[in-house]
DNA sequence: GCAGTCACG
DNA sequence: ACGTACGTGACTGCG
């Protein structure tokens, strides 16, 4: 549909999708491409296309294939055509068989259009602020640079964890802890233990976020940005998540820095056409309310319903302090467990990125559980499904198959049910706000609005609003995406506008 | 092409 | 004693 689409075709009535289909079927699986599905479900080796166009370096275009092999390829097109229709059949029995067409029918497949508009509408970049930054970056990495290497007394390849490893803990005998696979883990939380103990440590670490910062974000986006036009185009992938997540990539626009003001200033880059703005619109604890949904948790239903803050609700209940007293850290800190828990994590894990105590933390996952009875019974039924049934599925009957469990080392064991515990709660959310974006797409259209959705970050919804229509829009958004269902627990999504990502402000 | 690291929800 | 929260993608070094 994109490349007809570069030629002004516009593709209509899509009527199967052999890779949404097998996705669905098995989101877990890789090898959902033709020439995997036709010897999975056909038992026919079809030619590879790297078989007539080489691989690397050496790989040629379509436009480039000498004209005597022209019949060579007329065969390859054919095959992929006949295969494509041989395999509707099969897979939508499949479908048929683990009820999933209504899910395919009304979500996956009408998303497809929806994604493909998002992809070519793309976002408009600020060249000139990218460009600026990325001077300011290389300044500072060169300074840190020359830091790094007079503290260590010589140069080396700051990026080679190889040698940077043996730096840190051979010549400059640091205390070693973490290893991986090939030598010495150099991963941020190992050096920021070594804090204080030299000097070129916390020159290391602000380093390492500033070439992140340029070499995937600045100058990452401003290779993929189209000169002409000023925008990224990012690809977002249907059928990648075990989870039924989406995913994006080339650039990857699902994961733009926010948690560090400067990373979040990369956000700056990310504006609106003139005469219009950017509207985030993020569905406010969503995993949350979906998990309260589906236990029925008394006190999680009762403070969402109330509309209190579940955070400080949790960290009173866990600190044994009144909900006036909960302090930032308590709340904070609460955030963590709820989330741990949710998703199977061990008191040392727990303690690991806390800080806390082992016992510490296994006296806070017992007091969550105790709040929250209901989840721990959610946790014991998913579990037993997985072991029973041999999936797991969400409210909207998406499943994810785990395999057989029973003769797995406890660790493999362990981490296959932190799978199951885990693919209902994000498996819902990637449902709901699939259907959210069909739905706001179909109403955009119906009104010949200007606005239109530009990106999807897994909880929230990025658009691009005409000045003219920001009432309009914002009203229609927000009804859409709270009205998507109706669960146990209120949904809410809070709106924010600005002229571009970083500057959007609360609205209303 | 793998491993390590680090960015996001 | 071990290894330790789910789901992604991009970049760099290295063999």
């Amino acid at each position: 549909m994109l490349v007809l689409a570069r030629y002004g075709i516009t593709l209509h009535g899509l009527a199967f999708d052999t890779m949404l289909g097998a996705y669905l079927t098995n989101p877990g699986q890789r090898g959902l491409g033709l020439k995997d599905q036709a010897f999975q479900r056909l038992n026919i080796v079809m030619t590879p296309i790297s078989q007539l166009i080489g691989t690397g370096s050496k790989m040629i275009s379509m436009a480039q294939v000498p004209i005597h092999m022209a019949a060579d390829y007329a065969d390859y097109a054919g095959a992929d055509a006949d295969m494509t229709l041989r395999l509707v059949k099969p897979i939508q029995n499949e479908l048929q068989r683990h009820n999933l067409l209504d899910l395919y029918n009304s979500v996956e497949l009408p998303l497809v259009p929806v994604l493909l508009q998002m992809e070519m509408d793309g976002v408009a970049l600020d060249a000139n602020f990218l460009v600026e930054f990325d001077k300011k970056l290389s300044e500072q990495v060169k300074a840190l640079e020359k830091e790094i290497y007079t503290a260590v007394g010589h140069q080396f390849n700051i990026n080679s964890t190889k040698q940077l490893g043996e730096i840190l803990f051979g010549e400059l005998k640091l205390p070693s802890g973490k290893k991986t696979k090939t030598g010495y883990s150099v991963s941020a939380d190992v050096i920021e233990g070594l804090r204080g103990k030299h000097p070129m440590v916390d020159y290391l670490l602000e380093y390492r976020q500033l070439t992140k910062l340029k070499s995937t974000y600045v100058d990452g986006l401003l290779a993929l940005m189209d000169p002409v036009t000023g925008r990224v185009h990012t690809s977002f992938n249907q059928t990648v998540a075990s989870s039924g997540r989406l995913s994006s990539s080339n650039p990857n626009l699902q994961n733009i820095p926010v948690r560090t003001e400067l990373g979040r200033q990369i956000r700056r880059a990310f504006i609106a056409d003139p005469s219009y703005v950017l509207l985030t619109a993020d569905y406010s604890q969503f995993e949350l309310r979906i998990l309260a949904h589906i236990t029925h948790e008394p006190r999680l239903v009762e403070a969402f319903s109330k509309g209190e803050d579940i955070h400080t609700i949790t960290a009173s209940s866990l600190f044994n302090v009144p909900v006036s007293e909960v302090t930032k850290d308590q709340r904070r800190l609460a955030k963590t467990v709820v989330y741990a828990v949710l998703y199977g994590q061990s008191a040392f894990g727990l303690a690991q990125i806390t800080g806390m105590t082992n016992s510490e933390a296994s006296e806070f996952i017992k007091r969550y559980h105790e709040t929250f009875p209901n989840i721990k019974h959610y946790v014991d039924s998913t579990l037993h499904q997985a072991r029973t049934q041999g999936y797991v599925n969400t409210l909207y009957g998406r499943k994810r198959f785990i395999p057989d469990m029973h003769s797995l080392a406890f660790v493999e064991r362990q981490a296959l049910e932190r799978e199951a515990i885990n693919m209902p709660i994000q498996g819902a959310n990637a449902d709901l706000i699939k259907i959210a974006m069909i739905r706001i797409q179909h109403a955009l259209e119906e009104k010949h609005m200007k606005t239109r959705m530009i990106l999807q970050v897994h909880d929230e919804l990025v658009f691009e609003v005409a000045l003219e229509e920001r009432e309009r829009a914002r009203k229609l958004i927000k009804a859409m995406m709270e009205g998507v269902a109706k669960l146990d627990v209120p949904i809410e999504v809070e709106l924010k506008v600005g002229k571009n990502w970083y500057e959007a402000e609360p609205m209303e």
